[in-house]
DNA sequence: TGTACATCAGTGAACGCGCGTTCACTGATGTAC
DNA sequence: TGTACATCAGTGAACGCGCGTTCACTGATGTAC
């Protein structure tokens, strides 16, 4: 994204933010279905029939936000990394540190978590510009297990899952495997434990461990070490 | 909920369901935001006025089709485990009885499953009478757990997690625990267990396995397979 | 640097729709005697 | 068994709202010469 040259562009920018700000204030107060343009002009001053000039249709600003929350909650969790990293923190540090930038994230957005994770929205097909930025995560995990089971720092699991592994092969590439043994199914056992960080997650922010767990910032750090059991890894290295 | 006696109450009753009926029919289409108690009216051919001498409100409804939800889930759940006990199964082969029961009961119903474990719906919250239902799942794991326990026949965890349990006493109790070595943190455990199969069902459902994963239905048993592992449950017993 | 033209942002009215909820009402069903 | 009254289901009009999208238009900004 360049800087723009002209006061037009430059405003043309800026009120692209505005719009999806307010949007994003929107989708919190009434859901991605309930998001409407209307309201979005008239919380700006504008004719409603402006917002056409930045965004062809409802559905298109629904994709933006949708892509916007993918980058913001992944640029986090790359954050978090790099941080983890820079403080000598071995793959077990790495893995919980981008864990937990995951759920603050979340917590901190959870409209924006629930239109990422959550219910589909009815009759919105998100196009395929969002598989990239979903995927900044997996991509950011996946190279801390690879990394740890060739440095042979992942406890074996104590039965192998019986092969073919059961992930596409284009995502088993992304993934960086198959791997040699006894990691073969490591990539199998990753999607489990990333599916259980977004259930964890999921479950806090939608309510479903409300008088259920004591503390749900030290329940999801708990979670995430029983998780982490299933590749191996240990979360304290 | 008896037999009605008169003419009137059973119309009511038969009216009552086709309501709901048609209600779950909107709730596919247009999402739980989306439910429109006009729309249903007009499906019946009825002043959409009619529908108040059935429910007081649009959340009433709601609450309605919440409730049906989830004790259409659990009996769907418990008749699996019925089943499975009747065939002889160990408590490996009733857990994945129960949990495959509820995969397909959501990959029927797939909007009534969001509706249960997506995202919450705006402007709406769920009244008490929802929390046992909701329940009815864990409380059929739980004894299946215990026992096998008490049996012996669960793999003790490599490392137990630090005391405290962080799952509430009232839930703690529910679920009969806390254990004896080396069972300690089975509650724990099993909830984690628990986050993940809802975690694994509505990734499939709401589309994150697509393109992820080559058969949605193996995957499924696959993903069981490894949570179990963390509660040291073998699935084939 | 100044002018002519093209581009673009924003307006306001309109189209054709939808919604939840209330209310006074009619006519059928149920009940007590 | 028959009648008088009470209960209840369903109607249709109304209230006061909301929505996405289109379109012809005005006036400001940008660009090419």
């Amino acid at each position: 994204v360049s800087a723009p040259r002209t006061a037009r562009a430059l405003a043309r920018r800026e009120l692209t933010d505005t719009i999806k700000e307010v949007a994003r204030y929107e989708l919190a107060e009434h859901g991605p279905a309930g998001l409407s343009l209307r309201a979005v002009a008239r919380e700006l001053d504008m004719a409603s029939s402006a917002i056409y000039r930045y965004f062809p249709s409802r559905d298109d600003l629904l994709t933006a936000l949708l892509v916007d929350a993918y980058v913001s909650l992944g640029t986090a969790a790359e954050r978090a990394d790099a941080k983890a990293r820079k403080e000598g923190a071995g793959p077990g540090g790495r893995w919980l540190a981008v864990c937990r930038a995951a759920r603050a994230w979340a917590v901190r957005r959870p409209h924006e978590w629930a239109l990422l994770y959550g219910s589909p929205v009815p009759g919105y097909r998100a196009p395929e510009t969002t598989i990239e930025p979903a995927g900044r995560i997996p991509a950011l995990l996946a190279p801390i297990l690879l990394q740890a089971a060739e440095a042979g720092r992942l406890r074996p699991p104590p039965r192998p899952l019986p092969p073919p592994s059961l992930v596409t092969p284009t995502v088993l590439e992304l993934a960086g495997g198959p791997l040699a043994p006894p990691y073969e199914d490591l990539v199998d056992r990753a999607l489990v434990v990333w599916t259980t960080l977004v259930g964890t997650i999921s479950f806090e922010l939608f309510g479903h461990l409300h008088d259920v767990v004591t503390d749900a910032r030290s329940w999801f750090d708990r979670a995430m070490e029983v998780a982490a059991e299933a590749i191996g890894l240990d979360l304290a290295e």
